[in-house]
DNA sequence: AGTGATTTGGAACGTCCGTTCCGCAACATC
DNA sequence: GATGTTGCGGAACGGACGTTCCAAATCACT
């Protein structure tokens, strides 16, 4: 039966803020500073909005994290959709979709790397989240792989995504960025 | 010319406990809760001393980490120079190296992943250890390709270190040891 | 304009952190 | 046994942390 009822939107005072473009600042900082290691004042001061309509969007520093964990996960996997759709030759496209896993041209490595090393363990939903995102990242390097004439298209993505994350963590502690991109680039080369 | 005056060793109490051994509990703690994460007073509950001796000792939790670090990165060299040295297939050692560097079978992951993922970007002690001991990593995986007649065993002992440090993270966040042991078998068996 | 729901700014809270400090105990040396 | 040096136990410190709370401000809707 029908609610004859007139339904309302939000009465009161609307939020001064857009969430997404908070959220998205908040990504930088907890990329940049690590999750521990960046306090919440920082985090708030960048967000440029008040204590109280922070817990009230995101209901803790956790809650936060986890909101910024899945942001960067969907634009992540948005930007690599369209790589992979390109009309570029398979390797090519490879390349391009493993560097920005690797995220070689970002001093701050892979946020989802980041954040497996440093929460996962002690943290399902960061560990299901991350579980997630890795499982699309290899099916959608398979789905690139499957293109060429390769035996085991499956076993060859797992490959080159684990190659590209270890490329991150060398990264962070001094291998020289080009280095790792031949690196990459001959790893699926060779496939 | 010769001292002729005497000599004396240390005067005074001495230590109560045994550097390293302190240092082993520190590792552990460090190792599964993480830098930031773990207090300093679980850390020197469980190392078993009082305050004063452990900063006497260390200087700081920061000095304590920079030393656990030092301390793992020997403890897996020479592991894995033992590893190396066997008389077994080049293909064989390579297998069993890879698992050590990606601790396969310790759920913590790999100290030095953590370490670098945490800390290097801010801490220039902690880049330069960990890539010292990368470094040394790829050196030793290169010698054991070496043996094998591959163009160049360089290159390849880079993509398996990566490899190793990207399967570390892989399980981290979930996916299935054994699938990782495959990912890596098969990736030294391309070679 | 009045009403009610919601956001906002900022003070305040209790807790935990890393580190320092000090009096006493323990040991080597003479 | 006396002396000098070091290690030890534990209280104490200042600051920073994540979170809560409340009065005032703001807006949608009548």
């Amino acid at each position: 039966m029908d609610m004859t009822t007139h339904r309302r939107k939000t009465p009161g005072r609307p939020p001064g803020f857009d969430r997404d473009a908070a959220l998205e600042v908040a990504l930088d900082a907890l990329w940049a500073g690590g999750y521990e290691a960046t306090p919440i004042g920082d985090l708030i001061a960048r967000m440029g909005l008040s204590r109280s309509s922070f817990y009230a969007a995101f209901g803790s520093k956790r809650g936060a994290m986890l909101s910024a964990i899945r942001y960067y996960s969907a634009g992540a996997l948005d930007e690599l959709r369209a790589l992979a759709a390109r009309g570029a030759p398979p390797r090519d496209r490879l390349r391009a979709m493993a560097e920005i896993i690797a995220r070689i041209d970002d001093d701050r490595g892979c946020f989802i790397v980041n954040c497996i090393t440093e929460l996962a363990r002690r943290d399902e939903d960061v560990r299901a989240i991350a579980g997630d995102h890795n499982a699309a990242l290899e099916r959608l390097l398979g789905e690139t792989l499957g293109e060429l004439d390769v035996r085991n298209a499956s076993t060859s993505a797992r490959t080159v995504l684990a190659a590209s994350y270890g490329a991150t963590v060398l990264k962070t502690a001094g291998t020289e960025p080009d280095s790792l991109r031949r690196t990459l680039s001959d790893l699926i080369d060779a496939i």
